[in-house]
DNA sequence: CAAAAATATTTTATCATTGAAATATTACTT
DNA sequence: AAGTAATATTTCAATGATAAAATATTTTTG
């Protein structure tokens, strides 16, 4: 009988933990998050809410692990609805500069106060976990998938 | 000026990171799959290699933390590939009892030997970390989501 | 027992993502 | 300087997921 070794099973394991865990918290942000603005709009919004400095759509794609395609698309939906600024690169006209507009900053507010509960939630409930070392470790195994070239 | 807490702030960071494993595994495994077979279905023959019970379409889509028109879709495109029985629950003919058949099995392990050099690869590159308290960790982790009913 | 509620599955429309091709611009090479 | 390769963005078809409605069956209830 074929066998597989400990190891490989565990880590499908805790991939599909790790997979399960997503699905959930996608879910109920996205059900939580004002209409005009799913997860993937809020997280570009949220990512320029720490640093303002302009990206540009390639670089947001990187960030993000999504494909170039994927972020035109939110982008697109971003600009038109206000929340971000899209200029050309003066230097190079393959590119553009993305940053994040006023009322991209009130509307991630907005979106930040609509989730808080669920966030507070989760937070309450998983109270005993050391998080810190949670996050800490998730890093380092991002960074074994991600430079990972197989 | 607007804030939030670092707890939330922290939270958001770390459910990130676990949405940016999980999308770059899904797509690892995925290309590295056999062709007739994506993550989701393989994810439900490996499911039956553990425990060949009979089980509904709707345990299954519970299972996955999946919709069940998603699951009905899997299961069919399995069904057709021959790779799980589906009959009629004979004393509830609302429901149906799905298993994996022998070449299901046999699909499974084909598969799980085209995964394996990425699973390796990534058990080697984070052997210095303690997978099995990450595995409990994002266990107590997954529950503190589940059964949250905000 | 009949009507209403609950349960299980399928169908449908919509949406976000992917990979690959198309387009445009810049950098490298000789 | 010309031609080739590399880079950045957009477009497109295909895919897989969701939510909600439709269908069918069983359970509950009055």
């Amino acid at each position: 009988m074929l066998e597989f070794n400990n190891k490989d099973m565990n880590l499908l394991i805790l991939l599909s933990e790790i997979a399960t865990i997503e699905q959930l918290a996608r879910n109920k942000l996205d059900n939580a998050l004002p209409k005009d603005l799913n997860i993937s709009s809020f997280s570009v919004l949220n990512h320029f809410s720490g640093s303002r400095a302009e990206k540009t759509p390639l670089q947001l794609a990187r960030s993000f692990h999504v494909t170039k395609g994927a972020m035109t698309n939110t982008l697109n939906k971003l600009e038109k609805q206000g929340y971000i600024h899209v200029r050309p690169d003066w230097n190079d006209a393959r590119k553009k500069c993305v940053s994040i507009s006023q009322s991209g900053i009130d509307a991630r507010n907005n979106a930040m106060k609509s989730i808080k509960p669920i966030l507070d939630e989760i937070i309450q409930k998983t109270n005993h976990m050391t998080k810190k070392s949670l996050l800490g470790d998730l890093r380092n195994f991002r960074e074994a998938i991600e430079n990972d070239k197989v």
